[in-house]
DNA sequence: CAATACAGAATGAACATTCATTCTATCATC
DNA sequence: GATGATAGAATGAATGTTCATTCTGTATTG
């Protein structure tokens, strides 16, 4: 096994039992269980379980961001690009309910305290798509002109919200639903 | 002091600690402290932690439940009685950060993890005021037939968003703000 | 034969919880 | 009213457990 492959265990093994059970309630021995490898081995890849933590969040964000941006065209009328960005979104978190209950998780813990969920995608080359976004749209008069905050919990929560709920098996989303609530969403951004 | 004194400085000395450090750095010694007991003392009033915490939550569910019930009049047109709610509950909330911490945590933990948030008010008498709301409104083809949680969603995640942002100092809502914002969610679930 | 990676046992810190003991208030007895 | 007995409340030191992290000896690799 290779130097990088263990490290790449390391990390999905966490990634499946933090997901699943919490930070707390995923020692390092269960990790190291999970990976095939010794408690100590950890700590040749990873400083201390902090860092592992963060890494393990900073891969996904990466990952999320690729996806969605994936097939977004910058030159489509506002409403289109939003609804593009946001169903693209929910549906990955739909796809990869673990990446969703890991990124959830950090949120909500003590590791994320100082991130905020509305920075969550679009950070490549220190830009934040979602909030060229929202601004573009307040100058065109097609988003309502309050603070960006305000727009991104009208926008974004929801769907935080409805990828929470479907991860528990609270509901069944479908094609249909992803695309009623986008619409829904934006909406409540929507300057009429 | 009396002994229902003392079970209530127990009760808020948890739960200044908890809504300001999290479940985890508030042990109980901390605990017991900051409420002037010794630790022992706790377990006369409460079986363990998860006891006391849980016993907070129910507290606060009573208290939230009743402040924004009052005032209330369900012979309004219902665009005027989720107006009133919304910004009701939100007001609560920015008035009373520490609950809405702690209401938080308890919901983002395994503690709460059964609880659904749209549970959060109403529950008197068995009955949910929101629940009935929405579907009065659906049966008056006021608002979007889509299922309830749905509409959940569109309503209050971002209520608990905005909710989030204030108490983190990251937004000062004004009264304004909350207006727009409650009307901006009505909009979101408002059937055009 | 270095030197590095590895495993898993050992360590120690942080806690929740317990329990032997002390305190306090009430009330009966003289 | 003083004295003593009793019950229940309160205490905090002691205990046991759960981990993150470190250590030590062994295997692997070059």
């Amino acid at each position: 096994m290779k130097h990088t492959d263990k490290r790449n265990e390391i990390l999905s093994a966490a990634l499946e039992i933090i997901s699943e059970q919490g930070f707390h309630k995923a020692p390092m021995s269960m990790i190291a269980n999970k990976a095939g490898v010794g408690a100590g081995t950890i700590y040749i890849y990873f400083e201390n379980k902090d860092v592992l933590i963060n890494e393990i969040y900073r891969e996904l964000e990466k990952k999320v961001a690729a996806t969605v941006q994936e097939g977004y065209s910058a030159s489509q009328p506002i409403r289109e690009k939003f609804i593009y960005l946001w169903t693209a979104l929910l549906r990955y978190f739909i796809k990869n309910p673990l990446h969703f209950r890991y990124i959830e998780q950090y949120h909500n813990s003590p590791y994320g305290a100082s991130l905020r969920r509305d920075k969550l995608m679009g950070k490549t080359e220190g830009s934040n798509i979602l909030e060229e976004l929202f601004k573009e749209g307040v100058s065109q008069q097609a988003v309502k002109d309050i603070p960006i905050v305000m727009l991104f919990a009208l926008a974004f929560a929801p769907l935080l919200s409805l990828a929470r709920d479907h991860t528990l098996g609270l509901i069944k989303i479908e094609d249909a639903h992803v695309m009623r609530a986008a619409e829904a969403c934006w909406e409540a951004v929507e300057n009429k």
